[in-house]
DNA sequence: CTGTTAGCGCGTTCAG
DNA sequence: CTGAACGCGCTAACAG
């Protein structure tokens, strides 16, 4: 609409040749005093503001570094994005948000258009996208992985140790007496579903517990499966005091399940979760899960691009999520509801 | 790292002028089938990709549209962004979010930052930051505003008609038989947290009900400001049979509040929210609310701008939210649980 | 149909 | 300290 003024045009106005705006604009160097005061007034008066794609293209970096999500809508990653956000405030660097929706095709679009769009950097949260891809691009510029492993970049991933997670869960349950465990699992083609999983059964057996594979049911992740899969529990007969759901999302679900049942948490069954999504903290009772300090991760991973892009070479380690005891566990009733459930 | 191959690399190992690259990377003239096809081919061996910034450059286009939002790990705008992404898809444009927190100031920094990163078109989702910056980018570029009213722009607003939606929640609770309602707004630095109260105000006395002004708390719709103003509402002793939520979030920080004085929803007490977050569906029982197709909005945010990118004039208008009856509202009861709460 | 030329808006030498 | 000239990567108008 309105034509868009330019640096020329403000050095025209005040009388001064581009290269010196240039220069005030970005402090490369010194110029007179009162030239300076001239050009900054034009540029208020003009209300100038500098075309990053044009700076970009000047001088080879775009400032912005990508991150590849999965879902916008997502509470769990949109709390590592807001985590990124702040990580990344106070540099000169933007993030550049794009989603893959879980599906290797989407995410390699969304890929490849940050590459088009000359990212300085990459962030990826998650995904199903091959190693290979994410290895090509690491290539070419800084990468960091949270909450998946990328072979081949070790020291680039941000981690949690899920195993480690879902073994508290199992101490804390058995510790309350409880000997009969359920298990709501993730879609093991995702990493940390199989972790988790794997963490359950490790557990069990570590605590001396037996393994009923009838007890474990798999979802994927959504509240949906995980009403579904407790029903489907439920209505085996099999007796269990406890239900361990590999993430928060499915244990809502699972509550829901309950609740139509008429079943009390904690006093028929314990009900636990995994990613202390926020909401947790006010489902009925408060849910006990395994804290990911998601925020902080996103933080963290912005901090490593950063450092990065510095041309340091920081090492990222694997981290160790913790239980968070509420209300929806408690001791095992003496006499499983069984079957009658 | 590896040096970035550009489109004239491309024109000279194909052993074409840079134009003729141009043009079949952009369909913009008729190429020889022969020519296409070798340099087709050397783009691929090359992995050549265009940079967005040099033609956004060039062509005086970013094909991007700004999207300031608020909080990124908020599960409302969340979905409207989803809905935005979902919208652009397919057209040649792209998100770019920023987020302002609520923050005049952050806001506008937001905007800057768009603006220099010359956006096409910009869309709004709600904020606090004043009518008269918005109008200055409406004057630049397409604008569209979500969630608020921009004064001056009344066509480019899409809103929702708060007024009726909490009108549609009491006209059901008096229907259910409840007299003594209270209520838990919103900051009224918010438009729509006013809108609201006032719609409930209004509503109660179109009913013949007493508005009783010691009923009403202000929070500031986050879950920790509904549970401490139910608890407010509950010490205060005065009886009242149900409570009417400005947002779902507040809802979910109120049914704890009932939950931990071992009030039962809808039994003793009759709950509803506003917003339909997915959690809504979630909590125990379901919440009664009123239904914000937020990802719908986002959608149709995203075809408007594209329409006004086209150079259409398309007109939003008000968009009534639907009352959703689930479990947390039911019959009043005979005799209200009066102070004894 | 295709190559040449001229910018897009800005940063950065290189002389002065 | 400052201006002129060149180039970043790509598109578009102009001749052939």
């Amino acid at each position: 609409m309105s034509a868009t003024v330019t640096l020329m045009h403000v050095a025209q106005e005040a009388g001064v040749s581009p290269s010196t705006v240039s220069r005030i604009l970005n402090g490369t160097a010194n110029v007179t005093p009162d030239k300076r005061e001239r050009v900054e007034a034009v540029i208020h008066r003009l209300n100038f503001t500098p075309n990053v794609q044009a700076q970009a293209l000047a001088n080879g970096r775009s400032f912005s570094v990508g991150v590849l999500t999965q879902k916008l809508s997502s509470a769990f990653y949109g709390e590592t994005l807001a985590g990124i956000e702040q990580g990344l405030d106070g540099s000169p660097y933007h993030p550049l948000v794009v989603s893959g929706h879980w599906r290797a095709k989407q995410e390699q679009q969304a890929l490849d258009l940050l590459i088009r769009r000359r990212v300085d950097a990459l962030i990826v949260l998650g995904g199903v996208i091959g190693d290979a891809a994410l290895q090509r691009v690491a290539a070419q510029m800084p990468l960091v992985a949270v909450g998946r492993e990328v072979s081949g970049l070790p020291e680039r991933c941000v981690l949690i140790d899920n195993h480690a997670g879902i073994r508290q869960v199992v101490l804390h349950l058995a510790g309350l007496g409880h000997r009969d465990i359920a298990y709501i699992g993730g879609d093991e083609c995702q990493q940390d579903a199989v972790e988790r999983r794997q963490g359950f059964e490790d557990s069990l057996r570590e605590m001396g517990l037996p393994f009923q594979p009838r007890l474990v049911m798999i979802g994927d992740y959504t509240e949906v499966s995980g009403e579904w899969a407790a029903a489907e529990l439920l209505a085996s007969g099999l007796p269990f005091t406890a239900l361990v759901c590999a993430n928060d999302q499915m244990a809502f679900g699972a509550r829901l399940s309950l609740y139509r049942r008429g079943l009390r948490v904690p006093e028929d069954i314990s009900l636990t979760g995994f990613d202390d999504l926020f909401n947790s903290r006010y489902t009925t009772p408060p849910l006990t899960t395994v804290h990911q300090a998601v925020n902080e991760l996103g933080q963290l991973a912005a901090e490593t691009v950063l450092r990065l892009l510095a041309g340091e070479q920081p090492h990222l380690s694997s981290y160790v999520p913790q239980l968070v005891i509420r209300e929806s566990t408690g001791p095992a009733p003496l006499s499983p509801t069984a079957g009658g459930h």
